[in-house]
DNA sequence: GCCGTTTTCGGCCCGACTGTTTTCAGTCG
């Protein structure tokens, strides 16, 4: 059983528990272990084998104890006792905005509702009104929060997600009195799929503001306004809400709206044994029963009240970053402008809409100082992959290039198909030619875990491959990761030293977070690469590196932070030990 | 149900908003 399902099944106890009205700090309990679950970078049963489930922070004896009931027998007794009591389709019920588990559980116990069409009939029909502590008002907000989930729940990438923001905030700069601005929430923290679009800013005018963001162009639809925040739906369907705040508090209210929610409790938490507390006004210290406020126009005071050193946005997940800071160990994390090149991309040669000279100019003009060519292989034929004459003519265009861009290396490179058997689509001679070889699985995408696991370990034997590309082959929102042994494919890249690319196209972020971040533990180097398929998308190289970031790497983990000689001379130590096994 | 630089028992983040109330419960982020 994966990790996934048993989160799943840990949140929908908790929840089906909220309904039950138990002890609402069981259900946090609950709640925290299913996400600590969800964001871990190694298989529970692993973790179980090697270690005690204990090991895992939010998971004791009472849920280590159900998470074994899961792996060993597929379900859970409790779980199923509770499903038994209330049925499955309640957790949709829970996803319309304004009703939360104490409407559910009244609706159940004196409706008897239990869906979302029921309730729906029910709201219309003026049926809800008798009950305690709802009216007309409520049935009306109910029938509009059933449109908005059955129009808008959905969840967006990271970089469409970026583009309506910065678009949103471009036009708000132009024709709003703002000051300050700044982006919270999930998209600050560059998490790899937004739900909704947080806008922060200061103003002395915050009731134009409002008016001005409400008749912006690319507003669609609005939610909600009041005089200091406001929901609007965009054209592309995603909500964004903007908040007005002081700019005394504007520190305060970034740290608090940026989250994670975990990332907020455990600090705050770690504040009250200090005699601290924290909000999104600013910090204050309590000392018998007066309050002195200690900071909170800068997101720094916030953390310093605390006498912690601020943490980058990214790492705010609660994934020890706040025991990290405390004992002074925070990683110095990569940053975009450490990024020296760029080691896929494909040109004109494959499916790339640039040439190789354009390619090499617009990298050049990102401040870079080397690309690595990394067009198709054969068998990839409706990307026009080349075959070993014309890799080979690319060669002439190559050289072209390397005169008429100066001060610029041009690796010739290749994007090898790794064939079902593990076998690579070009002969070891052609490789071994080439400066720069990236393998990766382009078919065969429901090869059974085992069978997946071992045609990419064989392709990382080969001495020429010094990089696996997008490791999992996702596409977010519309593929879902081949079935592999992540830390089987890591130990073995960390064996081989073959390095782990961090695919940094919004649709792939590949590897993710977490395996970044545990490659690293393993030894493993990564890099970064945009895998353009044109010099507009070299930019999208700030997804990738966001990624790295959440996945706690510092420049030292990536090889593209190298120089080309750099880079050149570790490639060739690697491919050398691997010739040696 | 979890957990320990005040604790192995007794705590567990914080405030705004909404609609329904006449002092507050529920939801949300």
């Amino acid at each position: 059983m994966t990790n996934a399902r048993i989160a799943d099944v840990l949140s929908q106890i908790g929840t089906l528990l909220e309904i039950k009205g138990e002890n609402p700090f069981k259900v946090r309990a609950y709640e925290r272990a299913a996400e600590a679950v969800r964001s871990l970078s190694e298989e529970l049963s692993q973790i179980r084998e090697e270690n005690d489930l204990r090991s895992v922070a939010g998971v004791g004896a009472g849920i280590g104890q159900k998470i074994e009931e899961l792996l060993d027998t597929g379900e859970c007794k409790h779980h199923q006792e509770l499903l038994e009591e209330f049925p499955a389709s309640v957790f949709d019920m829970l996803r319309i905005p304004g009703v939360g588990p104490k409407t559910v559980k009244l609706l159940l116990e004196r409706e008897r509702i239990s869906t979302v069409e029921e309730l729906e009939e029910a709201a219309a029909a003026g049926r809800l009104r008798g009950l305690p502590g709802m009216g007309e008002k409520t049935e009306q907000e109910m029938l509009r929060g059933i449109a908005r989930v059955r129009e808008y729940s959905k969840r967006i990438n990271l970089g469409l997600a970026w583009s309506i923001a910065e678009a949103v905030m471009a036009q708000l700069r132009e024709q709003a009195p703002v000051d300050r601005m700044e982006p919270a929430g999930s998209l600050r923290r560059m998490k790899e799929t937004i739900g909704d679009i947080d806008i922060l800013v200061t103003s002395d005018h915050p009731e134009l503001v409002m008016e001005r963001f409400l008749a912006l162009d690319l507003v669609s639809d609005v939610v909600a306004h009041g005089p200091t925040k406001s929901s609007v739906v965009t054209e592309g369907g995603i909500q964004a809400d903007l908040r007005v705040v002081k700019p005394e508090s504007f520190g305060a209210a970034l740290q608090y709206f940026t989250g994670s929610k975990q990332h907020n409790v455990k600090l705050r938490d770690f504040a009250v044994r200090h005699h601290i507390r924290l909000n999104e006004y600013g910090a204050f210290r309590i000392e018998g029963g007066e309050e002195k406020r200690l900071g909170g126009r800068l997101e720094e005071e916030m953390y310093a009240a605390l006498d912690l050193p601020m943490m980058p946005p990214e790492m705010r997940e609660d994934q020890g970053e706040i025991e990290a800071a405390r004992e002074g160990g925070l990683p110095d994390l990569v940053e975009l402008s450490d990024i020296r090149g760029d080691l896929q991309m494909h040109t004109t040669w494959s499916d790339g809409r640039d040439t190789v000279e354009g390619m090499a100019r617009a990298a050049k003009k990102l401040g870079y100082r080397y690309i690595a060519l990394t067009d198709h292989s054969p068998s990839q034929t409706v990307a026009n992959g080349l075959s070993v004459d014309r890799l080979k003519a690319r060669r002439k265009e190559i050289a072209a290039a390397r005169k008429a861009v100066k001060g610029f290396t041009i690796l010739e490179a290749t994007e090898v198909d790794i064939k079902r058997d593990g076998s690579l689509d070009y002969p070891d001679e052609l490789l071994a030619e080439l400066d720069f070889v990236i393998a990766s699985v382009h078919s065969g995408w429901k090869m059974d875990r085992a069978a997946m696991t071992q045609r990419i370990i064989e392709a990382m034997g080969d001495p020429w491959v010094d990089c696996i590309a997008h490791p999992t082959g996702r596409l977010i929102g519309q593929r879902e990761p081949f079935d592999v042994d992540m830390e089987a494919i890591l130990k073995a890249a960390a064996k081989f030293g073959v390095a782990m690319e961090i695919n940094a196209y919004p649709d792939r972020l590949d590897l993710k977070d977490v395996h970044a971040r545990r490659a690293k533990d393993l030894g493993v180097k990564l890099l970064i690469n945009t895998d353009a398929h044109a010099a507009d998308a070299l930019p999208l190289m700030r997804f990738g590196v966001a990624t790295a970031r959440r996945g706690w790497l510092e420049a030292g983990d990536v090889l593209n932070t190298l120089s080309v000689s750099q880079l050149r001379s570790r490639l060739r130590r690697a491919r050398s030990r691997r010739r040696a096994k």
